[in-house]
Formats: structure tokens, sequence, C-alpha cells
DNA sequence: CGCCCCTCCTGTAGAGGAGGGGCGGTGCGCTACT
């Protein structure tokens, strides 16, 4: 029956793994959390489950371009009645697409939409049948220090009558599990967990005692290694001044980072897809919803906050199954920047004068938070999930230490930070045997994508070295 | 931590160095302005 519901919907004669039991759950009424390896379609699990209900079914997406993306393919499937509500439209088409919202059968927002009081009594007088949280691990990344409307989730979710809901993601510790659970209000939600180790992705950590060295590094190696690769810098400023490094090499590089203009990263995007940029260096607001199948480097100038962000920038490669080299460049001073980068929550003596009414000058961001913490919290309470928040995050901040600094295998000590085991491969990591970047190593690696032309232009400039 | 920007100093004119201070990553929607 579900079988002929997808053949007939999508023309595929089977089902992809865990997609059949996701919707099977759904459509008994049950929540699901599921963890789903990119590529494995989790957008059919809402799509199909919605087609057999027949019911509109509600998508809350982190990225307006990321709605954008899936709005176009799902009309060049043939889904007509799809719409995505949010700040792109003009006041006229939103008024527009708020009046008709009953007759869309897919409806893609954002958090920060669901607290506009139009929109919630229009989606709560309608009889939704199905509610979608794609990249699920936001609330947690995100909710808590971030985007608050994230969390404020908990809050709108909870009303009479509320339709099933499937929470997405590719990447979730089980203690991320659990916070969606909590948050998404679906304590007794059925669990899908797919493996998250990527064997095809061989890991390799190298130390350095200056930025400089990193810096003489990268041009060495991407100079003389066919792409297409991504590298992930701490800062906006760094992915420009590396971008000027590489570009004097002639090769097609671009910096993507949270200042580029929204045209202009959608371009970078589009061209990276189609190989005309052949590596992008970023900061981490690069990533989601990149479907490349042949990126085949992975390098982090400086490693990731947490290894759950390391899994997911690093699992961006690889996703045609062929070998792929993910690459973290270590100093000392590395702790200095991640530890900064993680210690931005308000103080406690902000959270004292902020409840008690007292002129201070904030950040927007925490602003922001406390604004959401007096909402929900006495001043107390407040002090006490900001220090709990601060322990968290200084857990994930020794986890990601460790890695740094373990001699045990990489890929187990990462795929054990989400409790999941591990299959060591032959040379999966440094620490079993990988090269480290020596010439033999570079060539091997750069042999496994010798489609561009300039492969053998590269391959004399190494050999002249 | 390391970096960049700003101010101050010097000693009478201008530029360059010292030193203090702030910043560093992720996005939505809205509003006020060009």
């Amino acid at each position: 029956m579900l079988q002929q519901a997808l053949q007939h919907y999508f023309g595929y004669a089977n089902f992809r793994q865990g997609q059949e039991e996701v919707i099977t759950q759904l459509l008994e009424g049950k929540d699901v959390v599921a963890l789903l390896p990119t590529g494995t379609g989790k957008s059919l699990c809402y799509q199909l489950t919605g087609k057999v209900k027949g019911t509109p079914v509600l998508i809350i997406s982190p990225l307006l371009s990321l709605m954008q993306d899936q709005v176009n393919q799902m009309k060049k499937m043939g889904f007509k009645r799809v719409v995505a509500l949010n700040s792109f439209l003009t006041r006229e088409q939103f008024t527009q697409a708020l009046n008709q919202l009953p007759h869309y059968e897919f409806i893609f927002t954002s958090p920060e939409m669901l607290q506009n009081e139009l929109v919630t009594n229009k989606l709560r007088a309608m009889p939704l049948g199905l509610i979608v949280i794609d990249e699920a691990h936001c609330i947690s990344e995100w909710g808590h220090d971030f985007r608050p409307d994230y969390l404020r989730l908990q809050t709108w979710l909870n009303y009479y009558n509320r339709p099933p809901i499937v929470a997405l993601t590719a990447t979730a510790t089980p203690a991320v599990i659990a916070d969606i659970k909590y948050v998404l209000q679906m304590e007794h939600a059925s669990t899908y967990i797919a493996a998250i180790d990527r064997k095809e992705i061989h890991l390799q950590r190298k130390w350095f005692t200056t930025t400089q060295e990193k810096v003489n590094w990268i041009e060495d190696y991407v100079s003389t290694t066919l792409g297409p690769g991504i590298i992930y810098t701490s800062s906006r400023k760094r992915a420009e001044q590396l971008a000027e490094v590489l570009r004097k090499w002639h090769i097609t590089v671009a910096a993507y980072h949270g200042g580029v203009s929204n045209e202009d990263r959608q371009l970078i995007q589009e061209q990276f897809l189609a190989d005309d940029i052949e590596w992008i260096i970023a900061t981490s607001a690069f990533g989601m919803g990149v479907h490349k199948t042949n990126i085949r480097h992975i390098i982090h100038e400086t490693m990731s906050p947490t290894l759950s962000s390391y899994m997911q920038e690093i699992g961006r490669a690889a996703r045609d199954g062929q070998d792929a080299l993910a690459t973290v460049l270590c100093t000392q001073t590395d702790y200095d920047v991640l530890q900064f980068l993680m210690d931005t929550l308000p103080s406690e003596h902000m959270i004292k004068q902020y409840y008690a009414g007292a002129d201070q000058p904030l950040r927007e961001l925490d602003q922001r938070l406390l604004a959401y913490w007096h909402s929900m919290y006495r001043c107390d309470e407040a002090i006490h999930y900001r220090n709990q928040l601060y322990l968290s995050k200084r857990r994930a901040f020794d986890a990601t230490r460790n890695y740094m600094e373990t001699s045990a295998c990489l890929r187990a000590t990462l795929v054990q930070y989400f409790e999941q085991s591990v299959q060591v491969v032959d040379a999966c990591c440094t620490n079993c045997g990988l090269q480290d970047a020596s010439f033999k190593e570079l060539r091997r690696i750069t042999h496994l994508s010798t489609q561009n032309p300039h492969w053998t232009l590269r391959l004399q400039q190494m050999l002249l070295k």
C-alpha cells in the first residue's frame, strides 16, 4: 500500500534506509525523531506522508535559502501547492499567501515567523496533518544561545490536538536528541537512528607552532591538490585573507561568510556546485543545504568549537561514496579562540542587572537572550539555566580538545562522541597510519578526481617542487 | 590568544612607534531611511 503510493507519487520502486519506518510511524499518529544520513531522502518522509494523509504539512526550516531550494525542487517534481511563508514575500504576497494558506499542501516557514500572531492564528485554524522540524539539531545548536525562537517552539507546539511531529536531522548526539524531544514536547516519540560513521572520509590532524605555518601549509597543499574542497576558518577576515593568498595561484576560490550579500552567497554556491569554483574558504555559515556530491577535501584552519559541528562540516565531503580527506590544523593558541567563541553567554552580573531593570549597555545578542530568559524564568532560574548551559558548552569543548590531542583513533573518538560504534578501516586517520601530507598521499588523494583538465598542470607543479 | 583600530606621543613638523581596548561565528523579521 505504502509502496504503491511511493510508486504513484515519486515513481520509485523501493524505499531507502529509514523512510518506510518513519512514514509508517507518522501515519499511525506517532511523533518521530529521525537521524538519517544526508542523501537518504529525508524530505520524502514528509512529502509522502502529506500526500497519503491529504492534509497540509507545515515545515519549519532554519534558513530562507533552504526553504527556497525545497520549494523550487518540489515545484519541479510537480507539487504545485507549495509556499514559503517568509520575509522574501512582499507585504501583498504575504497577505495573499496567508489568506490562501489552507489551500496549500506544503507550507515552509521559519521559527521566527511562528511568533507572528496572524500566522499562528491561521495555522491553528486549519487542519494540519503533520509538522516537520527540518535540520532539527538547530534546536539544540542555535536555540539556547543564538535563536531563542527555536526554544519558543516548545510553547507554540503546546496546543490541543496538534498533529504528529517529525524532527529530521543528519547529526545528533543522544543528548541533542533528548533536547529535541524535550523542546518539541515529544518525550514519547519513536526514534530512528542511522549509523553516522563515514569510513570514506579519512581523518588527518596536523600540529603547528604558529598561525603563519598553517597558512603556508594550506597554500602549499591547495596549490598542489585538486578540489573540490572547503576550508573552514574561525573568522570572516581570515577567510578573506586566505582566499586572497590562494588567488595568487590562479585557483578559483571564493570566501563565504555571514558578511557576504545574499546574492553573492547564492552565486558562490551555484558556481561551486557547477565546479566553476574549486575551493570555498568559509566560516561556519557555509554548508547547510549544499548538495554537492564530489567534495574531496575539508580543511579546518581552526577546529570547530564542537565535535557535532565538526561532524557536520566534514560530512559534506564524499557524498558520492568515493574517498575524501578531512584535515584539521592545530596550534596551541586555537584553544583560546575556541573558548572565546563558546564563552558568549550573558554573565551572571548581566542577568541580575537585567532583572533589576538596571540600565546597562548590552550587545544585541545578549539583549535577545536576556529578553527570552526574562519571559520564561525567575532571576535565580535564569542564572541556573545560564550556568548549566555554560557547563554543557565546557563539556563539549573538552571533547573537542580531546580530539585535538588524543593518540587514539580519530574516527573512533569522533564517532564515540555520538555514542555509536565504529568500524575502523585501514589508514583511517593520522593515528591509524594515514600518511600525513607526504607527497605520495597527496598524489593519491589528488588522483581521485582527475576529471579536471588542470590536473596534469598541477602534477607538473608538484613534481617541480 | 592575536589582530586591528584608535589615540597619544614626540617637540614644533611630520610620520611612525607604543600601548590601550575591543573584537572574533551562526539568521530571522522588522523598521526606518535613502
